[in-house]
Formats: structure tokens, C-alpha cells, sequence
DNA sequence: ATCGTTACCGGGAACGGTACCGGGAATTTC
DNA sequence: GAAATTCCCGGTACCGTTCCCGGTAACGAT
């Protein structure tokens, strides 16, 4: 790392002050406009840039973003890329850490990033994380805080998030709609709160519609494949065996459709299928998959920018609470009334 | 945002010289334990945090990484976590800035993360990328710099890539052990290198096996699926259409998948079919398709390790370039000599 | 000739922290 | 008891930049 031109060099070759450099630089008004010109033509040939630490340490503000995520899967990977277009146009930079689903790792990211003095944080709350000191710490020191998609009740911050109610009733209306009347919900790990909402969704539809709940029908699992492969499995196997499934994510669908698969069922005549969060892959599978589409770009973006028009305005917005509609995309694995 | 308490403030609550302070807090040895304990005390008091801004001014280094990368797909994502996690574990923040295969995009980037002072970066470069200035210029400032997956001949620095030849000789070897004999490619964008090598590779093999390459069984396309599919329907409605593709990409695979069965044709039977990345959709297709293991995440790690130890050892090692394997997945699209 | 105005520029402090130097007091050494 | 050593601690400079203040010269006006 080479030493880089500062203002004081130019001074020096010039015979002027580094006020006046600083000055010249900035094109403010009270500067001799030969003076200036030189200045400005030396900057140019040392490829002199403002050296942004100093700048930082003056003002107290470093540009640039800290953004805490519990993984980087297909849905993430969209939400940060919506942050990050935002934040590019901004002019802001983004920290991205990575919590892995890990209480640990999200303290240290917590921690680093604060030491980093990053102007703010937009965070997505590990599945692992049940207490939340570090996030209130946070906020203690004042620095500017949205939650985003794994939102929680228990910090009261700007938060933005997917109406998971109401992607549970879509989905669930729809299938009941469909006439499959015996509908088993595969849930995600229990103190997830999305997946809880969804769920929820999923039970009030089905007592609007004067359905019986069997519990032998509600199965939580993490996140996964393989578990919700297993757990269709077992479902399957019962006696009186569900009609259609409801799983609050794809890749549980997919889970689900191999174990379908396996046991010779028909989709959507035996057995309905809903996934949720509309990726790619649903309509890759024969047959296709329904899915809740949960807007993940969208959810990016919007967080970015209520973050920074809150560092902006500095006003406390902290009763703020975008929801963003779900909207359900049907396919041939649960259309049977076309 | 609360103004943090500083040494000064510890400082003058104790009535001592902020240089006391500051040794009592790096734990020196010639500083009196009783000073050195009510400092620490009333830091732990106080959740005093040093300033990393003014730690870096000093030292010139902000423990921090920029990562340039041309979009966060599947393959990215991966890459990303595996250079996540051994920068954290090396104390290192990652700054991750997609250029959305823009070279714009990559200029502002690189440009932000250079004023950002960045210890150094790490590069895979867009694929509309033909000028590599501002490359240039990180080495001209004598910036640390690490490029992977996407490498470039032209700039010599330390790199990290997959052997993409290799993946392409085994892709194609495969298909002809399996008796296919008019192989295509669905090549990616004329200027990537890596699409590049994997068709040296194809060609090579074809050679090697003396079978003639048609001109027309050469198709570059974008990295897409749609245009996968369209080139796909082309290949399939040409009077000696070929008996076998592969596409230097999973996408790309599935977008040709769907052309084979709109065309009612079977794999293996009719047609072989072989992608690259083996993402984990290929075996989520009916039939699984046969594709390239890239090893990813063990390129991130990789990359990140190699670039700490050059930071850290601070020795040239632009000679460097680590080489990848890949290794072909093979599934029923391609397989039908059990 | 004196004063006020304007145009331009330099000095110093500040941001938060560390490194180095040197000095006073206490303690040891002869 | 004087000299040397050790133990603590404060002062100062510095990292790169901006801001505030004050100063100087030239100029026109009175």
C-alpha cells in the first residue's frame, strides 16, 4: 500500500497552506482563482482522493451500511440486492455479514460492525437468536435501526416485512377451494416467527371455513429437504392421509414432492402442493409447484430506502411498518378445478 | 447517534493523562495496577468501544475487505459465504459490491471501496468488463489485490479459478463414452473466458476422440434461460440435429431441458444433456441432469485464505494462481450406458 | 492620510487514538 | 548517602481533513 497524495502534499509543492488546498479543492468562493486552478490541476496529475478515514473521524459519519442477515439463500440473496441498488444510487456501501442462522455470529457481526462505526444497521434476525441485547444495544447508543423480513415484537424499530397472515390464507383458500378438504401444513422450526404467521394464516382459513384441524396434520421441521421429505413421508403413511400439503417454504415443497413422488401419488388429482416464496425452481419441477410470491426484491428495496430516509431526516420512525402483500401464483400441482 | 465515550472522557473522570489510559487499556506493563484497574473499570462502565476510525487513520489499515463481484446467483452466493467465513474468522469485514455484470458498475465500485480504504480486494470481474484500468490502478496504489473465478490474463496478480478446460473435457468425454456423437454447446457470451475455456475443453476432447466439430453445434448466448431454450428449439428443428448438448451453465441446461421436452423427445435416450455448476436444481429435474460440481464454496475459502496470508506476510505472490478441479456429477439426462 | 471593505490566505484546534520521549519519584545498589 | 535503576506517568507529535478565526495586503472612499 503505497503512500497516498494528501492535501498536505500539495501544499508543500505549491508553497500554500493546506487550508487553502482544502479550500481550493471544496471550489469554495474566497479562493484566488489562479491559485485554485493550480491546485485543482496538481490533484489531478497525483490522482489525489480525499482520504474518506479523516474525513469520517470529522464528521462522524462513515456512508456506510451494516446489514446483518441469517444466511444467503435464494430469498436473501434477492432482499440484498435490493438493499444494495438502493444503497448504490445513495451513495452508500454495504457491509453484508452473515449470522448462519448462528446466535454467535450474529453478536460478533453486531459487535464488529459497531466498532466499524457504520451509520446504521438494517438487520434480518437469526432463527437462533431468542434474546435481544445486542440489538437494543443498538439502539441505546442510537444508532439508526430497521428490521427487515424476521422481524420481532419485542424491539420497537421501522420494520419491514411480508404480510405472512395473509400469504398462509392464499394459500390455504386456494387449496381448499380446490376441494381438498384434509390439508396438512408443513411449518418451519417452532420460534420462527414467519413461519408461525404463516401457519396462523393456515389455521384461521381453515376454521373460516369450518374445517377441523387435525394436529397429527401440523409438522414442524427446520428448513430443509431432506426433514420435509421425511416428514411427507410419515404424513403419507398415515391412515387417513392428508389431501394436500401446505409448506411455508419451496424447498420444503420439494422435499414434499419427492416423498409424493415416491409413493406413486398424483399431483394435483391424489394430492395438492403449495410452496411458498415463488422461487425459480417451482416452475422448473413437473409439475409445477404453486407458491406464495413474497416480493423479495421488492422488500429490499424498500427497506434501503426507508433506512436512509430515516439517516436523512433523523426523525424517529420508529412506529413505521411497511407490509408488503404476498400474492400466490397458482400451477398444476394444485389446480384440479381449472 | 449518542456521542461514544472516549479515552478522554475516562480521561478526565480519573484526572490522569489520556496516554495512561490508553495503556491501561491495552493492557501494558508499566502502568500501576490500581490506575490500571479503575480504568478498565470505568471503560467497562462506560461500554466504552475504541474508535476504529481514528485506529485506522494511524495505522493505515481498516481491517476490512472489499469484494467485487458480478451478481449474487447461486454459484456467487456460495463463493460469498465461503469468503465470509474465513474473513470473519480471521478478524476481517467483508464489503461486498455487485456490479450486476455492469462494467459502470464495477468502475463505481471499485471506486467507492478505494476511498473506503479498503485493505485490499477481492475481484471477479463482470463479464461486460474489456478494460481493466481501474484494475490497473488498485496495483498502481500497491492495494493488495485477489481475483477468482472470473481471472483475467492480462493483470497478473495472484488468482484462484477452477480448472474450466478440465470441466469441459469431462462433460464431453462422459457424452461420447456414453455414445453420443453430435455434440453441441451452448457456450455463454463470446468475451467470458471461463464459458471460453469450457468449450476449449469441449473441443479438445472432440478432437481427441476425432470427431468432427459442426460449426453450426456452436451457439453463444447469454447466460440465460429463456435464450437457452430458444437456442435449444433451433439446435432440436435442424435436419441432423444433434444427439446430445451441454450448456456451460445449470440455468442454461434447464432452459435447453425444457426445449428437449417441448420437442417430446427423451433423455438419455434420444438426447444427452450435461450443465455445469451441478446447483442443486440439476437433481431436482426430471430427469436429474448431469452436471459439473464447481466446488464453490471450497473457492471462496480459498480465495479469502490466500488473500489474508498475502496481506499478512505482505510478500509478492502475483506468481500464484490455485486451480480448482471440478468434477463431473453424473445423473439420467446424460447416462444411458449403466 | 486614515479608515472600512474586500479578497485571499495561514494558523491552530479538533476528530480519537497510539508511539515515543523524557522526567520525577521511589526504590534499590554499592 | 550518593548514584543507578525501576516504576509510573504526562507531554507532544502524528494520522488527513475541515472549520473557525484572525491577519495582511490592496483598494477605494472620505
Amino acid at each position: 500500500m503505497e503512500k497516498q497524495p494528501t492535501i498536505k502534499d500539495i501544499a508543500q509543492a505549491l508553497n500554500i497552506s493546506t487550508s487553502t488546498v482544502s479550500r481550493a479543492l471544496r471550489g469554495a468562493l474566497d479562493v484566488n482563482p489562479a491559485t485554485k486552478k493550480a491546485v485543482q490541476e496538481l490533484a489531478e496529475e497525483l490522482n489525489y482522493q480525499p482520504n474518506r478515514l479523516a474525513l469520517s473521524l470529522l464528521n462522524k459519519q462513515t456512508h456506510t451500511i451494516g446489514v446483518i442477515i441469517p444466511n444467503l439463500d435464494y430469498v436473501m440473496a434477492t432482499m440484498v440486492k435490493g438493499i444494495d441498488e438502493v444503497a448504490l444510487e445513495a451513495g452508500y456501501t454495504v457491509m453484508v455479514c452473515q449470522s448462519d442462522e448462528s446466535f454467535g455470529r450474529e453478536l460478533v457481526n453486531t459487535k464488529r460492525l459497531m466498532e466499524s462505526l457504520v451509520d446504521g444497521f438494517i438487520v434480518s434476525i437469526s432463527s437462533e437468536t431468542k434474546v435481544f441485547e445486542h440489538i437494543k444495544n443498538i439502539q441505546n447508543k442510537k444508532i439508526p435501526l430497521v428490521l427487515f423480513d424476521r422481524v420481532i415484537k419485542s424491539v420497537i424499530a421501522p420494520k419491514i416485512r411480508l404480510d405472512n397472515i395473509d400469504g398462509g390464507i392464499q394459500a390455504t383458500q386456494h387449496l381448499i377451494d380446490q376441494g381438498y378438504k384434509k390439508i396438512a401444513i408443513l411449518a418451519g422450526p417452532e420460534n420462527l416467527n414467519i413461519s408461525n404467521k404463516r401457519m396462523e394464516g393456515f389455521l384461521q382459513t381453515l376454521k373460516q371455513n369450518k374445517i377441523r384441524c387435525e394436529k397429527d396434520f401440523i409438522i414442524h421441521c427446520d428448513f430443509n429437504q431432506q426433514y420435509a421429505y421425511e416428514a411427507t413421508k410419515e404424513l403419507l403413511s398415515m391412515k387417513h392421509r392428508p389431501d394436500a400439503i401446505f409448506t411455508i417454504s419451496d424447498r420444503m415443497a420439494i422435499g414434499a414432492m419427492l416423498a409424493i413422488k415416491e409413493k406413486g401419488l398424483q399431483m394435483p388429482h391424489d394430492i395438492g402442493l403449495v410452496g411458498f416464496n415463488n422461487e425459480p425452481v417451482t416452475s422448473l419441477v413437473t409439475p409445477r409447484i404453486s407458491s406464495v410470491e413474497m416480493y423479495a426484491f421488492e422488500i429490499g428495496k424498500a427497506t434501503a430506502k426507508l433506512f436512509i430516509e430515516m439517516l436523512q431526516s433523523d426523525a424517529d420512525m420508529s412506529d413505521q411498518e411497511i407490509v408488503i402483500k404476498p400474492k400466490l401464483f397458482i400451477r398444476e400441482s394444485s389446480l384440479r378445478i381449472p
